[in-house]
DNA sequence: AGGTTGACCTGGACGC
DNA sequence: TGCGTCCAGGTCAACC
């Protein structure tokens, strides 16, 4: 079996939000620990434990690359505890005798004695918690949703270059750097173009390739997900085959040209110079 | 205000 | 072998 570790982006966030959520939805949130360690935290540890204490969760899904805990409260308000895995964080669901492992940040423990835990070596992640009746909206639209014509707005008068624009989570949340290079690469665009330069078909072709790669990633994810939330952390997702994502130097799949690496927006970023123009 | 850069972190890869 | 250096990247603050 091949096991590959990935940064999480969109689709591994939806696949360990969908599978926390088949594991833990409706049950109550008896007790919550947590690290001390500052930069984790949003929310100050002691909001985010009031918060949390005695809840119910209700659901478990994604915003952005956010996996959001819906959480109802007998007597107080709803509350929402957002989960960021960064880099490194995994949010496991194990039974209480497996040992925690390093690392380990938060961990809520269910009436039924299983604890929700996120460990994140590299401390990326972050952890806070809403309280009230606003849903948690993210920063930026949706990109497995967004409609052609408001995504092609979205781009308009933008001097910075569409992969630049593609990582600004405050125009489009939830595409990561590989998710970025893939889908330019399937739609045939150079990274560093600026983005309002693009035409409407270049737009239109990215939509397409981004909400293509988007899907095929989560259903790629759905196959690894219990081996994913149910393990002690150290088992990744199964890959989208990529197709530039780290093989500069290496031939295009397509063409056969020498893959490029550059860097745009302060990110490697890997085209081929013949396919993307 | 839009755009760009660097700091935050640590494990793993690589070079000598 | 072991040490040092570099690199990965999501987000945010600081800057232009």
């Amino acid at each position: 079996m091949e096991i590959d570790q990935t940064m999480p982006e969109l689709p591994e966030v939806e696949t360990v939000a969908n599978g926390v959520d088949a594991r833990v939805r409706g049950r109550r949130i008896q007790r919550v620990w947590t690290s001390g360690k500052p930069q984790t935290f949003k929310s100050s540890e002691a909001e985010i434990v009031a918060a949390l204490t005695a809840a119910r969760i209700k659901l478990v899904h994604r915003v952005g690359k956010t996996i959001v805990m819906d959480l109802l409260r007998t007597g107080k308000e709803p509350a929402q505890f957002l989960i960021h895995l960064g880099m490194t964080g995994r949010l496991l669901v194990s039974q209480p005798e497996v040992p925690l492992p390093a690392h380990t940040h938060a961990v809520l423990s269910l009436s039924d004695g299983r604890e929700v835990r996120f460990v994140d070596p590299r401390r990326f992640g972050r952890l806070s918690v809403l309280t009230g009746a606003a849903a948690y909206q993210g920063p930026g639209a949706e990109p497995t949703t967004v409609p052609v014509e408001e995504f092609s707005h979205l781009f308009k008068g933008r001097k910075l270059a569409i992969k630049a624009a593609l990582l600004n989570q405050s125009i489009l949340h939830g595409v990561g750097n590989i998710y970025a290079d893939e889908s330019l690469f399937r739609a045939g665009i150079r990274p560093r173009r600026q983005a309002g330069q693009l035409t409407r078909e270049q737009l239109a072709r990215l939509h397409a390739a981004l909400r293509q790669v988007l899907s095929q990633a989560i259903k790629l994810g759905g196959s690894s997900v219990s081996d994913y939330v149910d393990a002690d952390g150290v088992r990744g997702f199964f890959q989208l085959e990529h197709k530039v994502y780290s093989r500069a130097g290496q031939p295009c799949l397509q063409c056969g040209s020498v893959l490029k690496k550059i860097v745009v927006g302060g990110r490697t970023t890997v085209y081929c110079p013949r396919c993307q123009q």
